[in-house]
DNA sequence: CGAGTAGAGGGTAACCTCTACTCGGTGCGTTACT
């Protein structure tokens, strides 16, 4: 708040329940001028609102779901003054004209809520996410706060660049959570590792959550538990929002103890009394695991977080990751916008390209400078932008190198699954926390003791390898090391065969 | 990448094996209908 107040950008990383929204709110009501709150759920949106209100600020929402009317009436409120929050959608304000009339507002804070959303989804899901650097320049560029309750540093430094912070105050606190005992088993069947998600749900306190790889998973998981005695729900995107609302509630209100959700049931979801999170799937990412199993165990009591994993999880990891944009499609692109300055609109019916398609196209050029928005929201190349082929090139190596990165972070959640050591240990490691010793997980209750090991290398410290090149020493795991390497992303190292070979420099 | 399924083929009748193919997460917004 006062790194704020003064006018600092900062980002924010703290629980759940760690006061985060206070981080905006507080210095939003003092600030002369409105604060933006740009976040990715309408629902959310109207949570926090109705928290606002309750407090006596007033706070307003533009979004889709209102009318045009109802859409002025919002700004209006904001213009005269009673409402001190704005809530919206990147998507709204990729729309030049709404860009505009918020600009118009003269907003004196943007608070960016979720932010490792800006990292999480490329330019295949919410492209718009990756526009939020120049759009919040084109509302005056006030200070940002981004906010968040899982970002390691590589997810820190993709908020950095795409909200393009100015040398943000950095503020991470309390990511260990005591109450909450971490578990994992390897499966070597679906048939095994459904025995052992019947036995685990029986004999634990509910509520809890069952979280699946696939929508067709969490029916069936669903049916068969229901079967067995255990009244559960499925949840994922592809039911009707009304059902999904029905079932939500139906789970707060404890009238049905287990949820059975795809990674589609989490944002939003603040239950104090969960009991335990249990995974039937390798996650995708250390960050999405501690942001799913964080929703146990609220209220301070013990919860408990399960992972049941197979070595074949990881396929549908590889399969998520996987897919580029035509090379043709995005060099074609390259060569239009050179034509001079021209709106999304004319692009789309000049291309043929659909508006979703065009949008991750163009965020993808945006990121290698073969693009950029002026102030009327109208795109054009700019002067020293790479010729068509190479711009085409670049995108495609940046999808590359975000692919290699996303599955070295799956790689750290196999690393985490099949580890003997703490898991404590290991899954904080990932965060740039050292923790030798967590006594809350199975393999610290089952004795097993984390030998002194050699540290040669700092923990933060630069480091070099001659095929992967440089990194950041993140911690150390028994024997092993743990590196952050810029362009092939996590990797862990046997310390003394690193030291063997001579595969580690200081850098 | 791997699980599941449909269909072809083998060699001889009720079933097995192989190959080709499909499918798989997250939500905003807009538009065309009831």
């Amino acid at each position: 708040m006062k790194a704020l107040l003064r006018g600092r950008d900062t980002i924010a990383v703290l629980p759940t329940g760690g006061g985060k929204s206070a981080i905006y709110q507080v210095p939003g009501a003092l600030l002369p001028g409105p604060t933006v709150v740009i976040s990715p759920l309408l629902a959310l949106q109207r949570d926090q609102i109705a928290g606002l209100e309750g407090r006596g600020f007033g706070a307003a929402q533009v979004s889709s779901a209102q009318t045009p009317a109802q859409q002025r009436a919002a700004l209006a409120a904001v213009r005269d003054g009673h409402a001190r929050f704005l809530f919206v959608t990147p998507e709204q304000l990729v729309d030049p004209d709404r860009l505009a009339s918020v600009r118009e507002l003269r907003p004196a804070l943007v608070a960016v809520d979720e932010a490792h959303c800006v990292s999480s989804w490329g330019y295949d899901f919410r492209p718009d996410y990756l526009q939020l650097g120049h759009l919040i320049r084109e509302l005056g560029r006030p200070p940002v706060v981004a906010l968040t309750a899982t970002a390691s540093p590589p997810v820190r430094a993709d908020i950095v660049t795409a909200l393009r912070l100015r040398e943000p105050h950095v503020v991470v606190g309390g990511l260990d959570r005591p109450n909450l005992h971490l578990a994992a088993l390897a499966c070597t069947s679906d048939e095994q590792r459904w025995q052992r998600l019947l036995a685990f749900v029986r004999e634990a306190e509910p509520p809890g959550i069952v979280y699946a790889p696939t929508r067709a998973a969490t029916e069936e998981l669903a049916a068969r538990l229901t079967a067995a005695g255990v009244e559960t729900a499925a949840f994922h995107a592809g039911l009707s929002t009304g059902e999904r609302h029905r079932r939500q509630a139906d789970f707060m209100a404890d009238r049905h103890p287990v949820m059975v959700a795809t990674s589609a049931f989490g944002m939003g979801v603040d239950k104090p009394n969960i009991r335990w999170v249990c995974h039937v799937a390798l996650p995708e990412s250390p960050d999405s695991y501690l942001q799913e199993i964080g929703r146990a165990g609220r209220d301070g009591a013990p919860a408990r977080a399960l992972l049941l994993f197979r070595p074949e999880d990881l396929a549908l990891q590889r399969f998520f990751a996987a897919g580029a944009p035509p090379r043709a499609d995005l060099a074609a692109l390259a060569v239009t916008l050179r034509h001079g300055p021209t709106t999304r609109k004319a692009l789309a019916a000049g291309t043929g390209l659909p508006a979703r398609r065009l949008s991750q196209l163009l965020s993808l050029l945006e990121q290698v400078g073969a693009v950029t928005t002026d102030a009327d929201g109208r795109l054009a190349a700019p002067r020293y932008a790479p010729e068509p082929a190479e711009a085409a090139d670049l995108a495609l190596r940046a999808v590359e190198r975000q692919r290699t990165l996303r599955l070295s972070r799956t790689d750290m959640m196999r690393g985490y699954a099949e580890t003997l050591g703490c898991r404590g240990q290991a899954l904080l490691a990932y965060f740039g926390e050292q923790v030798d010793h967590c006594g809350h997980c199975d393999n610290c209750a089952s004795g097993a003791r984390v030998p002194t090991p050699r540290r040669p290398f700092p923990v933060s410290s630069a480091v070099r390898h001659p095929e992967w090149g440089s990194g950041t020493v993140m911690a150390y795991e028994r024997d092993r090391v743990l590196v952050l390497f810029d362009e092939v992303g996590y990797k862990t190292l046997s310390v003394p065969i690193a030291r063997q070979r001579g595969l580690l420099t200081a850098d």
